[in-house]
DNA sequence: ACAAAACGAGAGCACTGCTCTTGACAGCGA
DNA sequence: TCGCTGTCAAGAGCAGTGCTCTCGTTTTGT
């Protein structure tokens, strides 16, 4: 009985093992080649020969797919861990943790955000498995709306008292906001969701942005403070105190 | 003399019209190939042998350059060109057509696109000869914003009448927007800029989330509607009208 | 008309992803 | 303990890649 747990665990175990050096590799890979990494190099680093890794991983992208998802869910938990910090009435201090958790990784982890959330493989469709991770993001800043909403703090009004900076939604965009607000956080109004999605594209693009080299000859050696400016103006925008 | 310019040109000319046809073929491989294009598959499509493509470009990061600058060029072009059609006291019009402008030839050339702001080739250094083409979007803009405070439009208060938009900017970020300020736009006061960068993230990061697919399962069937809504809403934040 | 430069073609090198076959080893039931 | 079966690493091999070098040919400048 026992003997056979472990003698299956066995097998089990080592080939979870080389699974995830493999993994390792590669990610160690993926900093200096991108996404076009060599299969054949990373067996080479592992003293195996190339064909064994098929054994593994059945094709290159399967290998992108797995690294995919490992970050992917990196970058969430990353979030998650960052925005739990801290104490869930208040909102902005929960935004700013969250933008700062996800940029943080993303310096950290620059090619791997770039896999993620760059140019999007020629060729590679990514599976359905990946819309799961990939959604862990976006998850934590909807359940700030949809707190925000309950606690009354996120109203369809005009979050800048006596400003206009509230337009009205097209129709058909409102319509689509409504299709989206019901299958993923059903009270949330539509006003408050596009105002959210906004700050979401902000904050990701300057996050890109500054991987991307885009910030290069301008924002240098405040960055940080420029980012954190950036997701004060969209929390302004959005409401959040 | 004729004859030796007729001469010179037949040369030069027939050089001239294989580079660009090269080009042309690169492009058309890129929709498909994306920044791994094969030099091989280009020569072959040519009719040539990939040792003869040598002769134009030096290496594969070469022709990737030229292709770079040429999109450059082209996004910039399409800008400029959208952007000249306004009224020049128009300003909110002047930033929806850039705007919309840029969109445009990104969903018309999405390959090109993810070139020139998708993730950074690994290994690959831009040569300097691109930031000139690079910055002619962004000078559209900067001319939008340098006009507004000619205007007396654009100002350093609150754009937003009675609204807290504005927050204060850190010492040491105001110090770098004025540097940036005083070599490129010299007129702009460091919190307009600042808010001309954010609605330029803004901007570029939506196009990016369009393309590279992070709309999908959200905004669908009224994606301009939604980029034109991202353009007024920072137009507001802005103060362009 | 002649030397020099430019050009296309071809062979070749080292590399890639991937497939197929071969031989070795471990776990299983009898 | 002895075969059987499934898993594994290794190697050869195929087609493709970027790039270099050489070899005749053509074109150019003088």
């Amino acid at each position: 009985m026992l003997s056979d747990m472990t003698a299956k665990s066995i097998r089990a175990r080592v080939r979870d093992e080389l699974t995830s050096e493999i993994k390792a590799i590669a990610r160690q890979q993926l900093a200096t080649d991108g996404a076009n990494l060599s299969l054949r190099a990373v067996a080479r680093e592992l003293g195996m020969v190339s064909s064994a890794v098929y054994r593994y991983f059945p094709s290159r992208d399967d290998l992108l797919t797995a690294l995919i998802i490992d970050c992917y869910d990196e970058l969430g938990e990353a979030a998650e861990t960052a925005e739990a910090a801290v104490d869930r009435s208040d909102l902005l201090g929960r935004w700013l943790a969250t933008g700062h958790g996800i940029r943080d990784w993303a310096l950290a982890n620059p090619a791997e955000y770039a896999l993620i959330y760059g140019s999007p493989v020629p060729g590679y469709r990514a599976p359905e498995t990946t819309v799961g991770p990939a959604a862990r993001t976006t998850n934590v800043i909807l359940a700030l709306l949809a707190d925000g909403v309950a606690a009354g703090t996120l109203t369809v009004a005009d979050p800048v008292p006596g400003g206009g900076i509230v337009l009205p939604l097209p129709p058909e965009l409102g319509a689509e906001l409504d299709r989206i607000a019901a299958t993923v956080c059903p009270d949330v109004p539509r006003e408050v969701l596009s105002r959210g999605i906004t700050a979401w594209i902000q904050l990701f693009g300057t996050v890109t942005f500054e991987l991307f080299g885009r910030l290069q000859n301008m924002i240098e050696s405040s960055r940080r403070n420029f980012f954190d400016r950036q997701l004060r103006v969209m929390a302004v925008y959005v409401g959040l105190r």
